[in-house]
DNA sequence: GCAAAGATTTGCT
DNA sequence: GCAAATCTTTGCC
């Protein structure tokens, strides 16, 4: 039920609406039988220059300039010097707004997304050999492969050569695609955002992080203790 | 021009 | 449960 290009309109109101629309949408890398998909399941808002906890909220940088473009273009960044982020802007031009990705559930291009892992760990950490990368990430179930904003971009060869690129473009290598209705019928939950230590309240209660409710692929043991409240 | 911190992941204590 | 790995961006002197 993949194939339709994800209609950018749904992305250029508010986040939230935003953030609901995108929530069981896909993500897809590349063309053909060893194309990667995974269903988004989820996703962090990032809203306006006074969100103290978005890299919007000391103006317009050089970092973050794609944020105050288009909606449905992508915004990747680095962290902790090591991991990438993907980010699909949202609200009218001008004003700085993000959904970041945080989880995928795989749906196709498994064994692809783990390649990718393997070489994105062989990039990132030069601590282990490549053997220990082969057996960690080759021992672990689909689910958990892509279950962090790390994880997806290293599942999808993402970086910051990707920022810019617009993913509502159906020719784009890597976009976002419509999924069915009844396959974006899931039970939608709400929480704080994960890994905003830095911010000040009220931006730091913001129930701004949405993901699908019961499902393996939303991110790591932190999301447990905030999504059971 | 330099120092500090970060929208994370992993391994070890 | 804690700290390391690692480097770009931002803020301040």
């Amino acid at each position: 039920m993949t194939g339709a290009p994800f209609p950018r309109h749904l992305l250029a109101g508010d986040s939230e609406s935003a953030a609901r629309a995108l929530i069981g949408a896909f993500l897809v890398r590349g063309n053909g039988p060893n194309a990667r998909i995974g269903r988004i399941v989820e996703v962090e808002a990032y809203v306006g220059i006074e969100d103290l906890a978005s890299h919007a909220r000391f103006g317009r940088t050089n970092r973050n300039a794609v944020m105050f473009g288009p909606p449905g273009v992508a915004y990747v960044y680095l962290v902790y010097g090591m991991h990438h982020c993907l980010n699909v802007i949202t609200e009218a031009e001008g004003r700085p707004a993000a959904l970041l990705i945080r989880a995928l559930e795989p749906v196709s291009g498994i064994e692809e997304m783990r390649t990718a892992r393997i070489a994105a760990a062989g990039r990132t950490s030069t601590r282990r050999g490549h053997d220990s990368d082969v057996a960690r990430i080759g021992g672990l179930p689909a689910a958990r492969l892509a279950s962090g904003p790390g994880l997806v971009c290293a599942c999808f060869t993402i970086d910051r050569t990707t920022d810019g690129d617009d993913l509502c473009d159906p020719g784009s290598d890597l976009r976002l695609e419509a999924a069915s209705d009844a396959q974006m019928r899931l039970p939608v939950a709400q929480s704080p955002r994960v890994g905003i230590g830095y911010a000040t309240e009220p931006w730091l209660s913001k129930p701004w992080r949405f993901f699908v409710e019961g499902n393996p692929a939303v991110s790591g043991p932190r999301v447990a203790a905030t999504a059971a409240q």
